[in-house]
DNA sequence: CCAATTGTTGACCGATCGGTCAGTCAAATC
DNA sequence: GATTTGACTGACCGATCGGTCAACAATTGG
């Protein structure tokens, strides 16, 4: 089946979006690079914030159940975090531009995503508290503080390329080579 | 003495420029805002480019200079890194807009930016290569990644405040707290 | 004292912005 | 077969955008 309109519109918000910003992307640009008319796009929505809005909604989901179905399928705690990293870090590498869109959401003072992740950051939370009751953690950080690490730095290392440009060193150019060190200093920082 | 309207026009520039990205941000607004007219931006700075150009640079000397200067005043590398990340925190507690303003430099593909913090990113990363070199620390991780896990987390927490506002237990609102679990589990990461 | 330079202004420009509106067309409903 | 509905279009709107320009005021140097 083909693609709706609307769902393609959909996509080349998102990618104009998140390359480019809300502000930098204006209705015409959309309607080029979906190949519909500027007018389709006021059919569908009732203006560009609910573009915005929509486009976001959307693609968090599908961030949020890839994330909420890895919490389920570990038990043991220490192995859920390194899985859970490594699981963050492959979903963003494949889908470069959701954290960008997201940066943009969290610099223009969103209050929505806060609500959008305020489960999944609740759910891990609960989870890496049960582990430090459990003796498999260090009790005295707060968890938050663990799952916000991990989250900011993933996201920005796919944002914030041109850190690592300028380097001639080409190791931190190696995703698995980063992703390996960054996991095991934070696996190493809340062992007991 | 007072301070000059191309002063004033550049602070203004950059708390604009922060709160709302460059290209939510026009001319006007900063005319508006440093009670100045449009065309004595104009006069002073080529162009809108030009003027976001020139608040990056300014304002990232700021910052640069004093990290630079930390990380010539303290021997103990160990004692280094928590003192950079306590310093670093509370530069960027005292200038909120800072983070915000190269998050956006970052997010728009600034390839200047790189080109800034380089000299500070490579000072950082050879402190952390001698340390590991003389024992101090685990051998078995790039420098970068250390560098860029604290900048990064750092940054971040003051820009994405909407991660946090939805939670009912205070703890992770309080900053003091929050970096003080960040740091343990850094220092904890990097022993070896 | 005059000339050159620098700071400063308001009027104005073409382009583009988000958004509207009247209307076409095809498919579903009655 | 008539009517309603939803997808879709092109012409158009007022507002605002970045930027220009001629002119004036203030300062400076010879």
């Amino acid at each position: 089946m083909e693609i709706s309109k609307k769902d393609n519109i959909l996509n080349e918000a998102l990618a104009l979006f998140a390359t480019h910003g809300f502000a930098h992307v204006s209705i015409s640009m959309i309607a080029k690079q979906a190949k519909v008319t500027k007018s389709l796009i006021f059919h569908h929505f009732e203006n560009k914030e609910h573009l915005w809005e929509t486009v976001k909604e959307v693609f968090f989901k599908k961030y949020a159940d890839n994330q909420m179905n890895l919490f389920e399928s570990e038990s043991d705690p220490i192995e859920l975090i390194r899985k859970s990293m490594r699981y963050y870090f492959d979903f963003v590498r494949n889908n470069p531009m959701v954290p960008r869109f997201f940066a943009y959401a969290h610099l223009e003072n969103d209050e929505n995503c806060g609500r959008l992740d305020q489960p999944l950051m609740q759910r891990g939370g609960e989870l890496i508290r049960q582990a430090q009751e459990h003796g498999l953690m260090r009790k005295n950080f707060n968890p938050v503080v663990l799952v916000m690490n991990f989250i900011t730095v993933i996201n920005q290392y796919f944002i914030a390329e041109c850190h690592f440009k300028h380097w001639d060193n080409g190791l931190y150019q190696d995703p698995d080579t980063f992703i390996n060190d960054f996991i095991e200093i934070t696996i190493q920082g809340i062992q007991p």
